[in-house]
DNA sequence: CGCTGGTTTGAAGGTCGTCAAGAAGGGTGG
DNA sequence: CCACCCTTCTTGACGACCTTCAAACCAGCG
């Protein structure tokens, strides 16, 4: 087939193989696209709601606010990923989800996860594996805020969006697009703006990576993870890598 | 019925009520328990693995390494919490999980997830559920660690361990047993035992909260709660309150 | 009774936050 | 095309919170 793949179906595609009943499945969840401005708030913290969706296009960001008027972006959001699934069984939102650039969204009932679990296990699982995915960042992301000095979190951070991009084929040869300010950096990564910036200085200086124009471009790339002690693991891509499953994929 | 009710049971009970055959389900998950020492490595970070776990008694942690010999503690576990459950869908486990005292466990193939979403909707539901919150935890522990100071940080989270131990029936008005040494405190919240020690002292001398000799005691509970802007709702505990489930609970 | 792991305290230093102010970039309207 | 605006970025000085290092102290346990 040529590439009409969306990136969630290219993502789900790291995971396990799709049929193309799954495929049209999936097609139906995305079937309605909704167009947003950026920063439109998509999940409200402590609201209930009935329904998640799939970022198709653009940018967002998943945030808790803090009383004393900061917030926490808990995961930046990119093509391919579920907005709003990580919670969708509690009975308020515990998370704000808002758009940073012109977005398009799909919107579906938060049951059909459970209907596609029961429906079309093999799919079913694939989302679960996503949620799983995304809920594997979020500890990776305390991890590098609780114990890991400035510098390496946000080349962890740039090395992290590098991969997930990548996968669903958004990375050039020597960088990406990147529309995050330092602001929204600070607040991912527990550090103020400032000190983002005075980071990002060093990053350049010392020539593994620069971050400007809302571009990231990364120079030395294993000299970036290694002071990132960066490992993807955990992302879990690459099925074809594990010993495990030698005939996952036999058939594609 | 009187009180034979597994900690796992009372913790589901919060989300939904649980017919006699959900019982016998959960019942045969928890079957065989095995007794495990302290300090027993339950689950490998980087193994494959096809168990998840019940922990029947006894306290464990979820934790990951950082290369230069730290760790971080992602998430305590009480009795009635799953281990592994978390990242059962990805390869490899992403943490470890090990007990801290003395424990009881059940072991059960990680597929049993996806039946029970299959065969019994409703129980299975409520095992999704256990796993939304467990993850809408590490959530604030994420937001906990980027943006609050350590006073704040420490007394969220005697607060989250009251609440948590409250519902399975494991605190005294006055407090609760809890057996995690102050460097486990510190590579939980991220810092340093040292500094914890000090913070510690800080409530203490505050008359808001005392832990000494394995023990919790909070005195000043709506003070502490405001000083660690603590609010439960992310726990999402008492389905009563909702008045979007108002016969939930009606036949209790 | 001495060992071991955990706790407590002090002093000094580093990373990062706060405050303040200026420069650059992108969009809008004249 | 230029003037203007607003957001974002950039840089400096100073201070606070937390870490590191070092050393007692304590409690449980063999």
């Amino acid at each position: 087939m040529p590439d009409p793949e969306t990136p969630l179906v290219r993502k789900l595609a790291c995971y396990t193989a799709l049929d193309p009943a799954d495929r049209s499945c999936l097609a139906a969840l995305e079937g309605s696209e909704v167009r947003l401005e950026p920063g439109i708030e998509v999940i409200t913290q402590g609201m209930h709601r009935r329904y998640c969706y799939v970022l198709n296009e653009g940018w967002a960001a998943c945030y808790k606010l803090v009383d004393d008027g900061g917030r926490q972006i808990i995961n930046f959001s990119v093509p391919g990923d579920f907005l709003g699934l990580r919670s969708f069984l509690l009975r308020t939102a515990d998370h704000s989800v808002v758009t940073l650039t012109e977005a398009t969204v799909s919107q579906f009932p938060q049951e059909r996860v459970l209907d596609l679990v029961r429906e079309r296990p093999n799919l079913g699982a694939a989302v679960l594996w996503a949620l799983a995915r995304e809920e594997a960042m979020v500890v990776q992301h305390l991890v590098n805020v609780g114990r890991r000095s400035a510098i390496e979190r946000l080349a962890h951070l740039l090395l992290e969006l590098q991969a997930r991009l990548a996968i669903i084929g958004r990375t050039a040869p020597d960088g990406f697009h990147c529309p995050i300010t330092q602001d929204e950096l600070g607040d991912a990564l527990g550090l103020t703006a400032i000190h983002v910036n005075r980071i990002l200085r060093q990053l350049r200086e010392s020539g593994l990576a620069t971050f400007a124009r809302r571009r990231v471009e990364i120079h030395g790339y294993p000299a970036l993870c290694d002071l990132a002690a960066f490992n993807v693991s955990y992302l879990d891509h690459h099925p074809q890598g594990m010993t495990e499953f030698p005939d996952e994929r036999a058939a594609d």
